[in-house]
Formats: C-alpha cells, structure tokens, sequence
DNA sequence: ATTGAAATAGCGTCAAT
DNA sequence: ATTGACGCTATTTCAAT
C-alpha cells in the first residue's frame, strides 16, 4: 500500500507521488516550450534544450510519468464549436463536509461544457468555468448541476467577456 | 479597409473574421481529438475522423486558420516548475473607460505567473489566474501589477486549492 | 543518463478523380 | 474537396559509452 487512506474512499490528493525529483534546466526548457507550442517536434525540442533526439524522447517520457506535463491540449473557439456563451459560476457551499467537495470535484468536470473547476480560498468554494449553447443551456446548467444540489447555498453567474491566455514564460 | 475603427489604436475584437465558415462533422471530430490530445499524429486524427491522412492535413491547417483550433498547449505542473502558489484575484476598475480596459488586457498577459485572465460581467471587471513562487510574491504581484494601478479600484485574491480540467467532449 | 546510428513510423506533396 | 502512393522527415529503439 503506498499512499491509501483508512476511511471508505476518501482519498487525500497531494498533486503526483512524494519523493519529487528535481528537475534540471533542460527539464525546464522542454517544458516550457511544450507549454508554448503541444505540438513542437522532438527535433525541435531536442534543440531547444541543447541534447540529443534520442535524450530528448527518453525526457519528455520522464516529464510525463512524473505528471510534470499532465497532457497536452488544443485550445479551441468555443463560438465556432457551438457554444457561445461563456461564465464563471461562483459556488458556495453550505455544508463543509469533504465528501461533498470530493463528489463535486468528481462528478462536475464529468458534465459537458465544463471547461475547469477551481477549488478556492474566501467566501466561495468553487469557481466553475462553463461553455454552454445558449443562455438557457446555461441557466439549466445552474439549475440543475449547481443551485440544485443539496450541498450548493448560492451559485452566482458571471458571463465570460473575453478570455486570454498568460504569455510570459513560467 | 476590413474591420477598422477611428479612433486611435481603438480596435473592436471579433473573436475570428466575421464571415465564420460552416464546420461539419469531421472537423468537429478533429477538433475534440484534438483537445482531448494535443499530440495526436495526423494518422491517429484521420482514423478518428473517417478521413484520407491527407484530407487531414489539409483539415487541420483550415481549422488553424480559421481560428477553430487557436493554439496546443502543455498542461505543466505548477509546483514541480517552482510555483507552487496558485490564485485567482478579483479585479474591479474604478472608471470604466475602454482604453483601461484595453492596456490591461494588453499588459497583464505578458507578466510572469500569470496564467489567464477573464473579462467578466457582474460587481468584478477582471479575474487574473496567477501562479506565484511563494506568498510573498504573490502579494508584491498584486500590490504591484493590480492594486497599483490607477484604474483598479479593488482587489481581492483567492488562493486555489485545486484546479481540474472539464473531461466532456465539447 | 547520454549518445549516434539504424530501423520504423509519420508526414506532406502531387497527380488524378 | 478528397484520395492513395511516393519521397522525405521525424521518431524510437538499441548497443555502446
């Protein structure tokens, strides 16, 4: 057993396995530019970081299954896609018990439109990050995910105006 | 002239060019592979989507173009890359002049840490997705590059426990 | 752990439909 | 616009350091 927990199913999430290694400056540099461009080739990256293609494959695997680079994904127009309209939902929480913070966080990523869900600090609990079809798939979205589950107090909606990504390097 | 405006460096943002081309089936097939996989080989997207490799490059390179598919990125882990201080701060303008809103939607981007920013209705203008090396630079960050400005009048940081990506195809 | 070389797999161009 | 085949490039495996 590595890393069970007594309690039926509670599981306590500390982010990858403990004994982090460190990473040295080409770890960084692969990362990073993998952060700026998914689809950089092997090539590419190997020079980035000044090493051999064949070093390179071996690291970028060893970034992988350390969950340093946790997946790489495409960003896509939401507008093209079909959903048009974009908001921030902030959730309050009315109870505080763990388990419905793990159900939550288990079941809402599961829901399409979904783009992210932040557990946060302060008055509210959640922040959700949704795309929907319409105003009204929206509003049934906070109908009938959020406000009307049991543990919800409050959920309040903000539409997404615009919404860019950071540029600067980590 | 196409999409111009008047005033000085005043430019209305239209998420792509206006006449959006219809996307069927298969491009919305590579797309969502494409989200779910940042990676996948031209040979993976064109099985998944019925079509010749070919067909699928040329796919692809129109669905860039359009704006469809507007980048790939790797998802990294923050703490592992030495920003393990993850927040969301609350920003509310004091004026509501275009221009403020246009320098920080141009300034903030590019600054180290910050990893999205959200142009929102409701009481709250902005909300800034920073990853700091440690509190202390979180709050320097804040006072520096949000409070310190003279068009903020408020803001108010939220640290996140946890943050998860939607897994729902679009 | 890193490398270069050899084998394998993937990609884009093009002529044809 | 889509296709399959061909030539070229990129990636991975492996033996050696």
């Amino acid at each position: 057993m590595v890393e069970a927990n007594a309690d039926e199913g509670t599981v306590t999430r500390h982010t990858p396995q403990d004994p982090r290694p460190t990473l040295d400056e080409v770890d960084r540099v692969l990362a990073e530019t993998l952060r700026r461009d998914g689809r950089a080739t092997n090539a590419t990256l190997a020079k980035a970081a000044g090493i051999a293609e064949s070093t390179c494959t071996a690291r970028l695997r060893r970034l992988q299954t350390l969950g340093v680079v946790t997946g790489v994904h495409a960003v896509v127009d939401h507008v093209a896609l079909g959903r048009p309209v974009e908001a921030l939902v902030s959730v309050r929480f009315s109870g505080q018990r763990r388990r419905d913070f793990e159900r939550l966080r288990a079941e809402l990523p599961m829901l399409p439109g979904v783009l992210q869900l932040f557990h946060v600090s302060g008055a509210n609990d959640y922040l959700v990050h949704v795309a929907a079809r319409s105003t009204s798939e929206l509003r049934d979205f906070v109908l009938d995910h959020l406000t009307g589950r049991p543990d919800v107090a409050h959920a309040e909606t903000s539409l997404v105006f615009d919404h860019v990504r950071g540029q600067a390097p980590l």
